[in-house]
DNA sequence: TATATATATTGCAATATTACGATATTGTTT
DNA sequence: AAACAATATCGTAATATTGCAATATATATA
């Protein structure tokens, strides 16, 4: 026991859990914020921006970009880091697949 | 080590971690989408929809209901659960804030 | 009141996550 | 080539999560 039994569920449902898991750590919300208030793409520097070692922040990076969250290319020395929209749609589009629904049906129950 | 440092980030990226966490789970997001393809509040029936047993079931839906995804009221015998449209509300207005901002400088970068 | 039904809690084993020091890797600059 | 800079990986300790059997609790019904 311990590990997460992902037979059972549909492909959807372990892509859905995936990406949020992704983000179910301050550090990842705080590396997603980061990369939407500057403009451009951000080469180095994320570390400098958490409170948290170099190995640790590279650790997270790691983690948002196997969830496909981010996308990261090399630059001579550094790594320029992104936003990678098509798994912030697939999220994106869960919450507001929830939404609608709950728009229809509102008042009809609790 | 080992504990997340939740001090050291702010209280909206806190929550919206406890948000996305909640959800990083497939029976998580298996819950939610029984929750909202039923019709009504569904009351009792939700542990036969998972391919877990009844303590885990009834642990989930607590962490579900902990971090603000869904509340719960009991009659008679059983307990009658809902989407919790403020918590969904939450993290749905965080894509969407991303999604925005990305709208706005598509082809800037990358 | 006794029994059945639905859900929660406890306790525990297996596994996963978080964090970081030490070290490796890769590209840059002198 | 040597020294430097940025990032990744390894190893490991502390903590958290997952899952379930056993048990508890609470309501319903015979």
């Amino acid at each position: 026991m311990g590990a997460t039994k992902t037979d059972h569920f549909t492909d959807n449902q372990n892509e859905l859990a995936v990406l949020a898991k992704a983000l179910g750590h301050p550090a990842r919300i705080a590396i997603m914020e980061y990369l939407l208030k500057v403009d451009t793409c951000i080469c180095g520097d994320i570390v400098n921006e958490l409170p948290l070692s170099q190995p640790t922040v590279s650790q997270h990076l790691k983690e948002l970009k196997s969830a496909g969250l981010i996308k990261g290319s090399i630059d001579g020395n550094s790594i320029c880091y992104c936003i990678n929209e098509p798994g912030l749609e697939k999220i994106k589009g869960f919450f507001e697949h929830i939404s609608a629904h709950l728009e229809k049906k509102r008042n009809e129950c609790c």
